[in-house]
DNA sequence: TTGAAAGCGCTAACAA
DNA sequence: TTGTTAGCGCTTTCAA
């Protein structure tokens, strides 16, 4: 870059007294070209310094070997395994990466989108901001057939394939297991309900709770307050109600560790007095007092699985898409919801 | 992509009569260009849904508005904040990003820096793995004049700079805020000594304790296990121990709740027992129990400072350059080191 | 087994 | 204010 030229395949070529086109061949080791002749453009690329470019060659393949990853945010523990599983699966299969955040908002994430384009990535994987209600935004990339594949955060579209896991069992799980506990006042603390994410586990809790012959009760929900700290606020509700829950569904372990040490400070011992179940089984999860129960969710294979799924696609356009690839979650059961000893 | 041929600026020129050049002009707001020419082309621009070609400029121009980003790991909440900083500083400015994790492996480091330079990225943005003991594999990098910028994790190099805090300071300022609790037998639990970061860290707390007359005890000084962990690891080396310390330092805030979890759980008292000071100011200093005392360090602002930096040696190619950028850091008090009432 | 030649889509001198 | 022209560095037919 800058004003030093690039070292290029025409000046290898000029040096060993061939053409081009046999030097771009032997570099990628290509069947038709001579062991020897390969040696030699190898030994000659590295004598010189060179380095391909990935852009003319981008320009001329019309395909980028790139896949775009947007999410709402990269700063959980969650998200960062997701990350780690793409990377290492694309890695594997010589893709890079381009990442961007969308911060939770539409516009970033359309913007993004926009960019992502721009680079010509050949496929992008996304996980929707919270107040994205409709993917119109993508329409452009569908239009021109970029594969597109939604994890943890999706939006149900037939021309996209979604990866997740069932959040309303999971939801369903974490509220049966407190019910188990002998909990009759279960609270649940959830995020946005446009994110299926949420609006599933919510709903698993509504179920858990019908089929327990409990009445589901609006004041015993506390939806996602805008700005973080979900789970102080949430803390502060609880202490001002007339009549405490017993048990807590909590849909980030997060906020549920938050919430837990407002609660304790507070005097309210847990799991005697309230019962907490968190999702997520973030690291924070092991190093609260009590631990907390919570629902493991296999970030790191999920983002292996969207990203072989994603390059399986761009290799065989052949539509073979499923739909809906549903990953495994378990409960896992500590200390902060053990009421019965 | 794909088989669908992409709509060109020759495209929009041909439709509205005029030069591809007038149109590569007035797309991007050339002064030279009419307002109304300029209307007109946005306007069929938009219509037949033309998108600039990232690649295709970046040849041409010889350069791609895109900065990499190469850190030893992205899911930390440090990493996560520096990472949001540079984000935000590189957008403001229309550059664009390439994140890649080296894993703390030099080899992977590597072979990052290599696709960041086949991207053509128009400068480095780096956070070293822990294994890093020379830069050689950056020579390419500086040879071709592609600014290089270290950050946190750096190497003194008189051609890069390096941002990053007063390591040794706030390694001494921790270890002073035990002192004055009273504590005599003070532990360090650190990270890799081959990495600025904690070699720093370790000597801040060697001379706290020398400037007041405490001999340094390498019995009490654990450094980074392989394999994370560090942490629980060190608790248990904690127990094992004949006489317990009274203090301990620790050069993050995660190991620091890991250790103190363990510790707890062995029936030892937080701060009573043992003071424990951490590192980062990581939220989970703010949800264990007792809340970590712990070194306030600005990721945000580092990775702005970072980004901004950079972009700015890249709009001045003079070389101003500044060799170090030192940020501040602050000791914050919390329950878990408070001996005193 | 190799080479010649024609672009991929864009930009920037230079000219008009 | 706009157009002409010549590439940026690479890949890929087609031909030899």
């Amino acid at each position: 870059m800058k004003t030093k030229r690039e070292v290029t395949i025409y000046d290898i070529a000029k040096a060993l007294n061939i053409s081009a086109a046999t030097v771009s061949r032997g570099l990628k080791d290509h069947p038709a070209i001579k062991q020897e002749t390969k040696d030699k453009i190898r030994a000659m690329a590295q004598e010189m310094g060179y380095q391909h470019n990935f852009f003319a060659s981008s320009l001329r393949k019309r395909k980028t070997n790139t896949i775009g990853v947007v999410v709402p945010h990269l700063n959980s523990y969650f998200m960062s395994s997701v990350i780690a599983g793409i990377e290492k699966a694309a890695n594997q299969e010589g893709y890079n990466l381009i990442i961007s955040q969308s911060l939770e908002s539409v516009s970033k994430e359309s913007a993004s989108v926009k960019t992502m384009y721009n680079s010509r990535v050949d496929g992008l994987l996304v996980s929707l901001a919270g107040d994205t209600q409709s993917i119109e935004h993508f329409d452009f990339i569908l239009k021109k057939e970029i594969p597109l594949i939604f994890f943890d955060r999706v939006f149900e579209d037939p021309n996209c394939t979604s990866i997740l896991i069932d959040n309303t069992q999971a939801g369903y799980d974490a509220t049966l297991h407190l019910l188990k506990q002998g909990c009759k006042r279960i609270m649940h603390i959830g995020g946005n309900l446009q994110s299926n994410v949420y609006a599933d586990r919510h709903e698993g809790y509504k179920q858990a709770l019908e089929d327990h012959g409990i009445a589901y009760d609006p004041e015993l929900v506390i939806i996602d307050i805008r700005g973080g700290q979900l789970g102080i606020k949430a803390a502060q509700q609880i202490l001002d109600m007339e009549k405490l829950p017993d048990g807590i569904f909590t849909s980030s372990d997060t906020s549920a560790a938050a919430c837990m040490s407002e609660l304790k400070r507070a005097g309210i011992r847990i799991p005697e007095d309230i019962a907490i179940v968190g999702f997520n089984d973030d690291p924070i999860s092991r190093l609260v007092e009590p631990r907390l129960t919570t629902i493991q969710y296999p970030g790191y294979e999920m983002g292996e699985v969207a990203a072989k799924t994603l390059i399986n696609k761009l290799k065989h356009s052949s539509g073979d898409s499923m739909n809906t690839i549903m990953l495994k979650h378990k409960l896992i059961a500590r200390e902060s919801s053990s009421k019965k000893t």
